[in-house]
DNA sequence: ATCTGAATTCTACGTTATGTAGAACTACTT
DNA sequence: AAGTAGTTCTACATAACGTAGAATTCAGAT
Protein backbone atom coordinates (compact mmCIF):
# COMPACT_ATOMS: atom_id res chain seq x y z
CA UNK A 1 0.00 0.00 0.00
CA UNK A 2 1.08 3.60 0.23
CA UNK A 3 1.09 5.12 3.42
CA UNK A 4 3.63 7.54 4.23
CA UNK A 5 5.31 8.66 7.54
CA UNK A 6 5.03 11.59 9.18
CA UNK A 7 7.91 13.12 7.63
CA UNK A 8 7.43 11.15 4.27
CA UNK A 9 4.37 13.08 4.14
CA UNK A 10 5.71 16.67 4.94
CA UNK A 11 8.31 15.98 1.87
CA UNK A 12 5.92 15.23 -0.30
CA UNK A 13 3.72 18.09 0.31
CA UNK A 14 6.66 20.34 -0.07
CA UNK A 15 6.94 18.84 -2.97
CA UNK A 16 3.34 18.77 -4.06
CA UNK A 17 3.33 22.89 -3.36
CA UNK A 18 6.58 23.66 -5.29
CA UNK A 19 5.04 23.76 -8.72
CA UNK A 20 8.70 22.00 -10.13
CA UNK A 21 11.49 20.03 -8.91
CA UNK A 22 13.26 20.70 -5.82
CA UNK A 23 16.31 19.85 -4.85
CA UNK A 24 17.09 17.91 -1.19
CA UNK A 25 17.83 21.70 0.22
CA UNK A 26 14.93 23.06 -0.99
CA UNK A 27 13.13 20.84 0.89
CA UNK A 28 15.14 21.75 3.79
CA UNK A 29 14.64 25.15 3.92
CA UNK A 30 11.45 24.36 3.16
CA UNK A 31 10.35 22.45 5.99
CA UNK A 32 13.02 24.78 8.20
CA UNK A 33 10.27 27.58 7.31
CA UNK A 34 7.78 24.95 8.69
CA UNK A 35 9.46 25.09 11.80
CA UNK A 36 11.50 21.23 11.18
CA UNK A 37 15.00 21.47 11.48
CA UNK A 38 16.43 18.24 9.95
CA UNK A 39 20.27 17.72 8.26
CA UNK A 40 20.57 17.85 4.33
CA UNK A 41 21.49 13.98 4.18
CA UNK A 42 17.79 13.46 6.54
CA UNK A 43 16.19 14.65 3.05
CA UNK A 44 18.13 12.78 0.79
CA UNK A 45 17.58 9.29 2.49
CA UNK A 46 13.77 10.10 2.66
CA UNK A 47 13.61 11.63 -0.73
CA UNK A 48 15.38 8.23 -1.58
CA UNK A 49 13.16 6.19 0.58
CA UNK A 50 10.40 7.68 -1.51
CA UNK A 51 11.63 7.52 -4.77
CA UNK A 52 12.43 3.41 -3.70
CA UNK A 53 8.96 3.75 -3.38
CA UNK A 54 7.58 5.10 -6.47
CA UNK A 55 6.15 8.45 -4.85
CA UNK A 56 9.06 10.94 -6.41
CA UNK A 57 11.60 10.67 -9.17
CA UNK A 58 14.84 12.45 -9.57
CA UNK A 59 16.61 14.49 -12.26
CA UNK A 60 20.23 13.49 -11.56
CA UNK A 61 21.80 15.18 -14.05
CA UNK A 62 21.85 18.30 -12.42
CA UNK A 63 24.36 18.66 -9.66
CA UNK A 64 22.05 19.08 -6.56
CA UNK A 65 19.58 16.48 -7.96
CA UNK A 66 15.88 17.48 -8.15
CA UNK A 67 12.87 15.83 -7.33
CA UNK A 68 9.57 15.64 -8.53
CA UNK A 69 6.67 14.04 -7.12
CA UNK A 70 5.20 11.41 -9.47
CA UNK A 71 2.06 11.87 -9.05
CA UNK A 72 -0.31 15.19 -7.90
CA UNK A 73 -1.75 15.38 -4.46
CA UNK A 74 -5.21 15.17 -6.03
CA UNK A 75 -4.15 12.10 -7.85
CA UNK A 76 -2.32 10.54 -5.02
CA UNK A 77 -5.01 10.77 -2.54
CA UNK A 78 -7.72 9.84 -5.33
CA UNK A 79 -5.52 6.62 -5.72
CA UNK A 80 -5.27 6.52 -1.62
CA UNK A 81 -9.02 6.51 -1.84
CA UNK A 82 -9.48 4.01 -4.53
CA UNK A 83 -6.84 1.58 -3.06
CA UNK A 84 -9.15 1.60 -0.04
CA UNK A 85 -12.40 1.21 -1.50
CA UNK A 86 -10.57 -1.46 -3.92
CA UNK A 87 -11.02 -5.13 -2.34
CA UNK A 88 -14.61 -4.30 -1.06
CA UNK A 89 -16.68 -7.03 -1.96
CA UNK A 90 -19.87 -4.61 -1.04
CA UNK A 91 -19.46 -2.04 -2.82
CA UNK A 92 -22.90 -0.40 -2.95
CA UNK A 93 -22.86 -0.48 1.31
CA UNK A 94 -19.85 1.26 1.10
CA UNK A 95 -20.15 4.25 -1.29
CA UNK A 96 -23.37 4.48 0.72
CA UNK A 97 -21.96 5.07 3.58
CA UNK A 98 -19.17 7.42 2.24
CA UNK A 99 -21.67 9.51 0.17
CA UNK A 100 -23.68 9.32 3.69
CA UNK A 101 -20.72 11.52 5.28
CA UNK A 102 -19.82 14.16 2.43
CA UNK A 103 -20.71 17.35 3.05
CA UNK A 104 -23.35 19.18 0.97
CA UNK A 105 -20.84 20.81 -1.34
CA UNK A 106 -18.64 17.52 -1.91
CA UNK A 107 -22.56 15.90 -2.80
CA UNK A 108 -22.78 18.85 -4.84
CA UNK A 109 -19.40 18.63 -6.58
CA UNK A 110 -19.89 14.88 -7.24
CA UNK A 111 -23.14 15.01 -8.93
CA UNK A 112 -21.82 17.77 -11.41
CA UNK A 113 -18.72 15.18 -11.91
CA UNK A 114 -21.40 12.50 -12.40
CA UNK A 115 -23.43 14.57 -14.18
CA UNK A 116 -24.39 13.86 -17.76
CA UNK A 117 -26.01 10.06 -18.61
CA UNK A 118 -28.85 9.37 -16.22
CA UNK B 1 -5.03 7.35 11.42
CA UNK B 2 -6.41 3.67 11.54
CA UNK B 3 -3.87 1.42 9.18
CA UNK B 4 -3.89 -2.33 10.52
CA UNK B 5 -1.87 -4.84 9.79
CA UNK B 6 -2.35 -8.00 8.28
CA UNK B 7 -2.67 -10.13 10.53
CA UNK B 8 -5.24 -7.42 12.48
CA UNK B 9 -6.94 -7.10 9.10
CA UNK B 10 -7.24 -10.88 8.64
CA UNK B 11 -9.12 -10.96 12.17
CA UNK B 12 -11.57 -8.19 11.53
CA UNK B 13 -12.33 -9.98 8.68
CA UNK B 14 -12.84 -13.34 10.54
CA UNK B 15 -15.02 -10.49 12.71
CA UNK B 16 -16.73 -8.73 10.01
CA UNK B 17 -17.95 -12.23 7.78
CA UNK B 18 -19.47 -13.25 10.99
CA UNK B 19 -22.61 -12.15 12.37
CA UNK B 20 -22.38 -12.20 15.41
CA UNK B 21 -19.55 -11.63 18.41
CA UNK B 22 -16.91 -14.57 18.15
CA UNK B 23 -14.43 -15.84 20.85
CA UNK B 24 -10.65 -15.49 19.84
CA UNK B 25 -10.71 -19.47 19.63
CA UNK B 26 -13.47 -18.84 16.71
CA UNK B 27 -11.46 -16.63 15.39
CA UNK B 28 -8.27 -18.66 16.32
CA UNK B 29 -10.43 -21.80 13.95
CA UNK B 30 -11.19 -19.42 11.29
CA UNK B 31 -8.01 -17.97 10.67
CA UNK B 32 -6.99 -21.96 10.62
CA UNK B 33 -9.88 -22.63 7.83
CA UNK B 34 -7.94 -20.08 6.07
CA UNK B 35 -4.48 -22.26 6.20
CA UNK B 36 -3.21 -20.19 8.68
CA UNK B 37 -1.82 -21.67 11.82
CA UNK B 38 -1.91 -19.51 15.53
CA UNK B 39 -1.79 -19.94 19.11
CA UNK B 40 -4.47 -18.70 20.75
CA UNK B 41 -2.44 -16.20 23.09
CA UNK B 42 -1.64 -14.67 19.81
CA UNK B 43 -5.64 -14.04 19.13
CA UNK B 44 -5.74 -12.81 22.38
CA UNK B 45 -3.11 -10.22 21.98
CA UNK B 46 -4.32 -8.80 18.51
CA UNK B 47 -8.18 -8.55 19.80
CA UNK B 48 -6.93 -6.19 22.89
CA UNK B 49 -4.41 -4.44 20.37
CA UNK B 50 -7.67 -3.66 17.88
CA UNK B 51 -9.80 -3.06 21.16
CA UNK B 52 -7.44 -0.52 22.37
CA UNK B 53 -7.67 0.88 18.98
CA UNK B 54 -11.33 1.53 18.61
CA UNK B 55 -12.26 -0.93 16.10
CA UNK B 56 -13.46 -4.35 18.57
CA UNK B 57 -15.17 -4.61 21.88
CA UNK B 58 -15.73 -7.17 24.15
CA UNK B 59 -18.13 -9.08 26.54
CA UNK B 60 -15.81 -10.10 29.17
CA UNK B 61 -19.06 -10.99 31.34
CA UNK B 62 -19.15 -14.28 29.08
CA UNK B 63 -16.18 -16.78 30.00
CA UNK B 64 -14.99 -17.11 26.73
CA UNK B 65 -14.97 -13.29 25.82
CA UNK B 66 -16.45 -12.54 23.19
CA UNK B 67 -15.30 -9.50 20.43
CA UNK B 68 -17.44 -8.02 17.91
CA UNK B 69 -16.49 -5.53 15.53
CA UNK B 70 -17.22 -1.39 15.85
CA UNK B 71 -17.58 -0.28 13.06
CA UNK B 72 -19.11 -2.82 9.95
CA UNK B 73 -16.96 -3.44 7.52
CA UNK B 74 -18.90 -0.82 4.85
CA UNK B 75 -18.33 1.95 7.88
CA UNK B 76 -14.89 1.16 7.69
CA UNK B 77 -14.31 1.33 4.39
CA UNK B 78 -16.18 4.46 3.93
CA UNK B 79 -14.61 5.80 6.90
CA UNK B 80 -10.77 5.63 5.78
CA UNK B 81 -11.84 6.38 2.61
CA UNK B 82 -13.36 10.12 3.74
CA UNK B 83 -9.83 10.11 6.45
CA UNK B 84 -7.69 10.17 3.32
CA UNK B 85 -10.13 12.61 1.45
CA UNK B 86 -10.37 14.82 4.81
CA UNK B 87 -7.33 16.72 4.97
CA UNK B 88 -7.83 18.01 1.63
CA UNK B 89 -7.77 21.32 0.05
CA UNK B 90 -8.19 20.62 -3.40
CA UNK B 91 -11.42 18.68 -2.98
CA UNK B 92 -12.73 19.03 -6.24
CA UNK B 93 -9.65 18.08 -8.15
CA UNK B 94 -9.42 14.94 -5.67
CA UNK B 95 -13.04 14.22 -6.35
CA UNK B 96 -12.44 14.95 -10.02
CA UNK B 97 -9.56 12.16 -9.81
CA UNK B 98 -11.66 9.52 -7.96
CA UNK B 99 -14.83 9.81 -10.33
CA UNK B 100 -12.75 10.03 -13.02
CA UNK B 101 -11.26 6.06 -11.94
CA UNK B 102 -14.53 4.71 -11.10
CA UNK B 103 -16.23 1.64 -12.83
CA UNK B 104 -19.23 2.56 -15.00
CA UNK B 105 -21.20 0.49 -12.38
CA UNK B 106 -19.79 2.28 -9.25
CA UNK B 107 -20.77 5.67 -10.89
CA UNK B 108 -24.24 4.12 -11.72
CA UNK B 109 -24.19 3.66 -7.92
CA UNK B 110 -23.29 7.12 -7.04
CA UNK B 111 -25.72 8.45 -9.20
CA UNK B 112 -27.83 6.46 -7.74
CA UNK B 113 -27.29 7.65 -4.12
CA UNK B 114 -26.92 11.24 -4.55
CA UNK B 115 -30.30 11.49 -6.26
CA UNK B 116 -29.31 13.29 -10.20
CA UNK B 117 -30.98 16.86 -9.51
CA UNK B 118 -29.40 19.48 -10.35
C1' DA C 1 -12.93 -24.99 50.65
C1' DT C 2 -9.81 -26.90 47.22
C1' DC C 3 -8.37 -28.39 43.09
C1' DT C 4 -8.12 -28.33 38.16
C1' DG C 5 -8.33 -27.14 33.63
C1' DA C 6 -9.63 -23.61 30.53
C1' DA C 7 -9.12 -18.79 29.61
C1' DT C 8 -6.83 -14.48 30.15
C1' DT C 9 -3.14 -11.31 31.03
C1' DC C 10 1.81 -10.28 31.22
C1' DT C 11 5.98 -10.21 29.34
C1' DA C 12 9.01 -10.64 25.65
C1' DC C 13 11.45 -11.17 21.42
C1' DG C 14 12.19 -10.82 16.24
C1' DT C 15 11.20 -7.99 12.25
C1' DT C 16 10.20 -4.02 9.67
C1' DA C 17 9.23 0.94 8.87
C1' DT C 18 10.50 5.37 9.77
C1' DG C 19 13.10 9.48 11.64
C1' DT C 20 17.44 11.01 11.94
C1' DA C 21 22.17 11.91 10.78
C1' DG C 22 27.46 11.14 10.85
C1' DA C 23 31.13 9.23 7.97
C1' DA C 24 32.84 8.34 3.80
C1' DC C 25 32.96 9.00 -0.95
C1' DT C 26 32.16 11.60 -5.58
C1' DA C 27 32.39 15.18 -8.62
C1' DC C 28 32.61 19.88 -10.31
C1' DT C 29 35.37 24.46 -10.01
C1' DT C 30 39.25 26.93 -10.07
C1' DA D 1 45.69 18.97 -7.56
C1' DA D 2 42.65 20.59 -4.01
C1' DG D 3 38.71 22.27 -1.99
C1' DT D 4 33.95 22.15 -1.40
C1' DA D 5 29.25 21.11 -2.39
C1' DG D 6 26.59 17.18 -2.89
C1' DT D 7 25.62 12.25 -2.54
C1' DT D 8 25.66 7.60 -0.82
C1' DC D 9 26.56 4.30 3.07
C1' DT D 10 25.98 2.91 7.27
C1' DA D 11 23.87 3.10 11.58
C1' DC D 12 21.03 3.69 15.49
C1' DA D 13 16.64 4.75 18.13
C1' DT D 14 11.80 4.15 18.37
C1' DA D 15 7.46 2.27 17.45
C1' DA D 16 4.25 -1.05 15.33
C1' DC D 17 3.17 -5.57 14.52
C1' DG D 18 3.42 -10.80 14.47
C1' DT D 19 3.97 -14.21 17.51
C1' DA D 20 3.77 -16.86 21.63
C1' DG D 21 5.53 -18.80 26.36
C1' DA D 22 4.94 -18.01 31.37
C1' DA D 23 2.19 -16.69 34.92
C1' DT D 24 -2.10 -15.75 36.76
C1' DT D 25 -7.16 -15.92 37.20
C1' DC D 26 -11.56 -17.90 37.43
C1' DA D 27 -15.56 -21.01 37.16
C1' DG D 28 -17.01 -25.51 37.95
C1' DA D 29 -16.16 -30.36 39.98
C1' DT D 30 -15.35 -32.86 44.14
Amino acid sequence: MGTLGELERAVMDALWDADDSLSAYDVQHRLEADGRTLAATTLLTVLARLEKKGFVTSERSSRPHRYTAVASRADHVAELMHSVLGDSADRTAVLERFVGGVSAEDAAILRQLLGRSS
